[in-house]
Formats: C-alpha cells, sequence, structure tokens
RNA sequence: GCCCCCAUCGUCUAGAGGCCUAGGACACCUCCCUUUCACGGAGGCGACGGGGAUUCGAAUUCCCCUGGGGGUACCA
C-alpha cells in the first residue's frame, strides 16, 4: 500500500508549534516510506479562517523544509463534493434533518449535567414524520443536519502509537450534526469531522496522523468512513506538545507560532529537530542533533511517545547554539544581517562583507539564538554608544586614563592590523606605564567595547580599527577617565 | 460530571523480565581553559508515583489507587 499522508492545518492562527510538530510526523512518515504528504486547508469555518493565516502557515511550512507533494487544497473550494456527500447520507437514510433549537439543546445538556450525565443530542428528532417536520418548517425553525450514530457500536482501531483503541458509541455524544442549520430544502455548512472524512477518502489518505486530541474525533469519522462505504485509513494519534505548566500548548502559552520562533532567532534546522525529538527518539537514542532527511530514514511511530512532552526552551536553545556553532561565516553572515539592519546599523551588505564576515565568525560560536547578533554587536556599528555601568566604573579607577593616553599615543604612530600588533602594543604599554597587564586589559575591554563582557578584545580591537573607530571610542573614554 | 489516554532524573528521553549499581541530553553545581562573558573540556547532583499480584528474578507483565493530560460544539 502507497503511503499518502496530510497536514490539515485550520487557518484560523498563525502555524503553531503544534500543528507544525505534527506536520513533521507525517512528512518524516511520508519520506520514509517514499510516500505522499498532501497539503490541505481546513477552511470551512468562514467566520474565522484568514487569508493571511493562510500565508503564514505556507511559508512556515516551507520554511521548516516540509515540502508537500501535493496541494495546498483548500476545503473551501470544494464545498460542492461535501454537500454531494451530505446528500448521499440523506438519500441513504443515514442522516436526517433535526429541527432543535440552541436553547432547547442547551437545556438538554443543562439538565444532563445536573443529572452527572455527560451531555449529548438525545437523537429526539432521528424518526420525524413528514408532518412534524411540516410542523417544524412552518414554525420557522431551520434544521441542522444530523449522522445517525449507533449507540451500541464498540468502534475500534489500531493505532500506531497507541496500539488498540476502543470507544463505545454511546460515548460520543449522540447523533452528530454534520451541516449546520439552513432552510430545510438546502444543505448548510458541512462540518469538520464530516468533510475531513470525505477529503481523506477523496484525496486517497492512507495515514491519518494527527495529535492525541483527535482521538474521539476518529471514533465519529470512522462511522462516517463505513456510512461513506470507505476504506478506512490507518491512524496514529501522537503525543500533544505540552506547555511548561503541562496543559496543551495553546496561543495563550507566550510564543507558539513558528513564525515567532523565526523571528526570534531559531534556525529551521533547530526547530525541526527539536520537534522531532519531542516525542520520538532515533534508534540511536544519544543522538540529538539529526536532519529531518536524517530522521525520515529512521523514523517509525514504534519509536513514538505514549505521553504528552513538555515544551522546554533550554533544549531548544540548546539545539540552536549547536546549529549556529557549526555555521560557516558567511552563512552567519547571511543570518545576521537582516538583524543588524533591523537595529538600524549603518554598513553596506556588499562591500563590508569581508569586514561582516570577520564579526561573524568571532561571535557565533558563542550565540545560541541569531537575534542576539544585535545587541552584541552594537559596539562595532554604532560610534557614539554609552558605556555601561561596569565600563565606566572601570574607566574611573586610578591609572586608566593614563593607560588609555599611552594607548592612544602608541596608535598615532602604529596600526593594529594583526593580533600580533594589538598585543604588542599592550605589552609596550604594560611597561611603560609600569602597570599590571590586568589594568590594561580591562580598560582597553571597558574603553572599545563600552562593556566589561563580550567577544574575544583583541580581535573586537582589529574590527574597530578597520573602521577607524578605536581612536574615537578611546578619546570618549579618555574622557570619562579624565572626569573622573 | 462523564468518556478516553498517559505515568523513568526539574525537563526531553533510553529501557520491550535478568545486560540496570537504571544510560544519554538539556538545565543546575564544581573544576579546567580564558586576564571579560560566552564557547569548549572534565567531573558532580539527580528518577523507575504508591500498593498488591505473577516470577527464581520486574523500571519492564497484570490489577487497584494516586497523579497528570485530552475530549466532551451548529470550532478545527
Amino acid at each position: 500500500m502507497s503511503v499518502r499522508v496530510r497536514i490539515a492545518p485550520s487557518p484560523t492562527g498563525n502555524l503553531h508549534i503544534g500543528t507544525a510538530r505534527t506536520a513533521v510526523f507525517n512528512w518524516l512518515y511520508a519520506r520514509h516510506h517514499n510516500g505522499q504528504f498532501i497539503l490541505r486547508i481546513e477552511d470551512t469555518d468562514l467566520e474565522r479562517s484568514r487569508p493571511e493565516f493562510t500565508q503564514n502557515i505556507l511559508e512556515g511550512l516551507t520554511w521548516l523544509g516540509l515540502t508537500w507533494d501535493e496541494g495546498p487544497f483548500f476545503q473551501s473550494e470544494r464545498m460542492d463534493l461535501y454537500r454531494a456527500a451530505v446528500q448521499t447520507l440523506l438519500d441513504k437514510g443515514l442522516a436526517y434533518r433535526c429541527y432543535v433549537s440552541e436553547d432547547e439543546l442547551s437545556a438538554m445538556r443543562a439538565s444532563q449535567e445536573a443529572k452527572g450525565h455527560a451531555p449529548r443530542y438525545d437523537n429526539r428528532h432521528r424518526d420525524l414524520t413528514s408532518e412534524q417536520e411540516a410542523t417544524f418548517q412552518a414554525e420557522g425553525r431551520l434544521p441542522v443536519i444530523r449522522f445517525k450514530m449507533d449507540d451500541r457500536r464498540e468502534i475500534t482501531w489500531t493505532d500506531l502509537v497507541r496500539g488498540t483503541v476502543t470507544w463505545s458509541g454511546s460515548d460520543l455524544g449522540g447523533d452528530m450534526v454534520i451541516a449546520r442549520r439552513a432552510p430545510a430544502g438546502e444543505i448548510g455548512q458541512p462540518l469538520y469531522n464530516f468533510v475531513v472524512v470525505v477529503d481523506d477518502v477523496d484525496m486517497n489518505i492512507s495515514h491519518v496522523i494527527r495529535g492525541e486530541d483527535h482521538v474521539a474525533n476518529t471514533a465519529k469519522q470512522i462511522l462516517i468512513y463505513e456510512a461513506l462505504g470507505a476504506t478506512v485509513p490507518k491512524f496514529a494519534h501522537s503525543p500533544l506538545i505540552l506547555s511548561p505548566m503541562g496543559k496543551k500548548l495553546s496561543k495563550r502559552d507566550g510564543v507558539t507560532a513558528i513564525s515567532d520562533f523565526q523571528s526570534m532567532g531559531y534556525l529551521s534546522e533547530a526547530m525541526g529537530n527539536y520537534m522531532t525529538l519531542l516525542g520520538w527518539s532515533p534508534p540511536d537514542s544519544t543522538q540529538e542533533l539529526f536532519t529531518l532527511d536524517g530522521a525520515a530514514e529512521q523514523f517509525d511511530f514504534e519509536r513514538v511517545n505514549k505521553a504528552g512532552a513538555k515544551f522546554d526552551w533550554n533544549k531548544l536553545n540548546w539545539l540552536n547554539s549547536q546549529y549556529i556553532h557549526a555555521m560557516s561565516a558567511s552563512d552567519l553572515t547571511a543570518h545576521f544581517i537582516p538583524y543588524w539592519q533591523k537595529a538600524g546599523y549603518e554598513f553596506d551588505a556588499e562591500g563590508d562583507r569581508p569586514w561582516l564576515e570577520t564579526i561573524s565568525a568571532l561571535i557565533g560560536p558563542g550565540m545560541a539564538r541569531l537575534d542576539e547578533a544585535a545587541d552584541i554587536c552594537q559596539y562595532l556599528f554604532v560610534p557614539d554608544m554609552a558605556f555601561t555601568e561596569a565600563a565606566t566604573h572601570q574607566l574611573q579607577q586610578e591609572g586608566v586614563a593614563a593607560v588609555l593616553k599611552a594607548v592612544l599615543a602608541a596608535l598615532a604612530t602604529t596600526s593594529v592590523t594583526e593580533a600580533e600588533d594589538a598585543q604588542a602594543l599592550i605589552k609596550g604599554v604594560t611597561k611603560s606605564e609600569n602597570v599590571k597587564k590586568g589594568l590594561v586589559m580591562r580598560s582597553l575591554r571597558a574603553a572599545l567595547t563600552c562593556d566589561m563582557k563580550g567577544p574575544d578584545l583583541v580581535e573586537s580591537w582589529l574590527l574597530l580599527h578597520q573602521r577607524g573607530m578605536d581612536q574615537t571610542r578611546l578619546e570618549q573614554a579618555i574622557a570619562i577617565a579624565d572626569g573622573a
């Protein structure tokens, strides 16, 4: 059997990490089995669906490298197919019109809950006579279309991750609505649990891979497959991604959109790696770093966990840092440029390339997120940057002014183009001023980088010198030192 | 409330009856490297939720309890 899977996001929000992880599992499974990965946009809820969300979802999947083989298909463009399927069920007597009002429904549920029962529709309009229907219509009632559910049915399937799952028909809430309220002669908006099945059948989906929050839907949907006379696909319900609090991760838990992770400076490789690791582990469980392609070779549901996994920023950050550290200066530069530009730094992305790449090589190995590039590099781009409190404090120490003046004087006759030049200059000043090297180093750090911590001092100096910024920085620092 | 599912270090996990004195990773702590901060290196701390049962032997199987999660729409 050829593998055909799909990711079916609803464009009611940006691409959510939970949806993305489901997409990852689908993609991995498809690639592993040389199957097809299909993208279907589930926009049947016209009220909440927005084109910009569809755009965001497409871009997010693309960014992650989860390319699809077919689609995107839009459910909003396939309404005729769904209505025809509803009509079929109506004709077969497997579905019917229900005239119960929403008020009556909620009253029903309230009394059921009061008795400690599970809320459910009591199927009261399942066998209406045409006279009764006419009466309801005359009252101006609009019907929904419900699918007949067999309460005595036991629904069972073999889940690829959870094993045998059994659900009793009586726990499904009664005959379910498959099309929204509409005039009696029409078929209203078809609903999720119904259209999903129609589409999965139509698109020949072999494996439905989705989050655990869909297990109850699966039971309902199996009944629809049967009613439609279609082959029931295989199911795999993956564990959910939980918030650090242990609840299903939702938008309210802060950053959950893939596009947000992207703008925060996470690499797509790290995101893919992390999402895969959340719930799945490679056969060599000591392996933490892998590409999606690499994971695809080994992916199978036997190694997917059943329990939900809490989202952990620390682990993500670490993974991201690993990818950043392994990146070439040239690639890093390409990734950093947008952040530098966003910070308002002035530079020529083309002409300053060598200088920029030297910066990248300097800061890359110490970073965890790309967006850190802006703050870390401020002293290299901004000429009149303020000195931090710590740097100011250092500059005001005894003897610092003299040291910096000596450096400035030496700079008039020497150029620091190589690390050795800087080292020699530092050594010279240490000797001539008769101070400890540590004082010179700390003073220079404060003066040149405006801070007491940061990238390597000598390398930083070289970089500043290329821009002619070391001299002015020194002058600014001396002003502060003298003012003390 | 009702239904379903799950349960190993703080977190992600390995573990499919003896290989477990329970392994790895993140985080945390210590030391080294470094006259900064990181990075990197070496150590350390740290878990089978509880109770029964099966077995010569259980983290691994079964049951109960407890705990956690999900679902209970004319959303998806």
